[in-house]
DNA sequence: GTCTATAGGCAGATAGAC
DNA sequence: GTCTATCTGCCTATAGAC
């Protein structure tokens, strides 16, 4: 259940909303340009949205429970060896930047320009997915898959994902599943022997 | 030698102008917050810089002259190793984010702010930066100290160590080079060894 | 090199008709 | 739920005195 109204209409506004914010970055996206969009009048949107803060708050919302979703369905269907669980999460985490390419993006990049409000009730959310993200870490630590600082190697290991979104390019010849499967590689002392 | 005219004083406002925007944000830096901070009224800013859009050139070409010039110096000064060639660079890297937190990071978060003919100037700059860690990254590969693609291990790398920016906390207990010193650990097969 | 004053534009948001 | 019309405020940038 949500704080907020959840019609069918804001959700489509919303999705555009997100297009929009990665485009262009949230401080230079006006009302205006949303409306337009959206195929309606700025005036309008006030209408669906209090202000411009909440579609914000609307985006990332949308993009961090949908890869929190994402990423949990995976790791249900991906078998439970550390490394299956490891290359499940990064290729969710990957799908849902790359491949939409939207909501979760804004979650990332765009996370400063929220209200203290906003961030307080988006906290929550936002720890979940990063605390699945710790869970899969310490299983991979616990198997020797991996080794170091369980803190540090998330970190990394994110840094490396998150900064995917300012490299890839979605017509080039590598898949998300491919990064996926190279950065794998990258930390597992193990896994150039079959090469 | 520079296109632009390069005064101390400009400088110094340069690296006041650094520090609000890492803080704010360059779309949400005023010029009259500029102007504050620099100690003069906002009318006067225009003597010294063209537009907002100067400022910001001018922050990044110092952070990426700067960064180029300290990852230079560090390769020169740590023996001939791949391993402690590697570990220079990540150091360096680190230093000029976390240490300074200013320019470079603006460089690297910015970037997209930057006009056309900017973005042009400047490119030959930022490459140079690139083509360093890449050359480093080439002799880890020849040194078989990691093992992958090395477009994408490059990218990952400075990902991974990008990405501090967001979390890093200066007050905590790991300086820049430990964590330097973790990435490497995380990324060389045989560096656990000794563990 | 800095000031005051202000032009000119566009931003976010509101009110009320339909 | 969308429109038109508009308010109000802040933004970048300029002009000219000191």
């Amino acid at each position: 259940m949500n704080v907020v109204n959840e019609s069918p209409r804001r959700k489509e506004l919303t999705r555009l909303a997100a297009q929009l914010f990665v485009q262009e970055g949230f401080d230079r996206t006006t009302v205006r340009m949303l409306a337009q969009e959206m195929g309606i009048k700025s005036g309008s949107l006030f209408h669906h949205f209090r202000d411009k803060q909440e579609i914000l708050a609307a985006v990332i919302e949308e993009g961090t429970q949908n890869a929190l979703t994402i990423a949990r369905h995976a790791l249900e269907e991906c078998g439970d060896t550390a490394e299956a669980r490891l290359h499940a999460m990064a290729c969710a985490h990957l799908e849902t930047l790359l491949t939409d390419r939207n909501a979760h993006v804004v979650a990332l990049y765009e996370w400063r320009r929220l209200g203290a409000a906003a961030r307080d009730h988006l906290s929550h959310l936002r720890d979940a997915y990063e605390a699945l993200w710790e869970q899969v870490i310490d299983e991979a630590l616990d198997a020797g898959l991996i080794h170091g600082d369980r803190f540090l190697v998330s970190r990394f290991v994110m840094g490396a994902l998150n900064w995917t979104v300012r490299w890839y390019d979605p017509e080039g010849p590598r898949k998300p599943e491919d990064l996926a499967h190279e950065l794998i590689a990258m930390i597992t002392p193990s896994s150039h022997a079959g090469r």
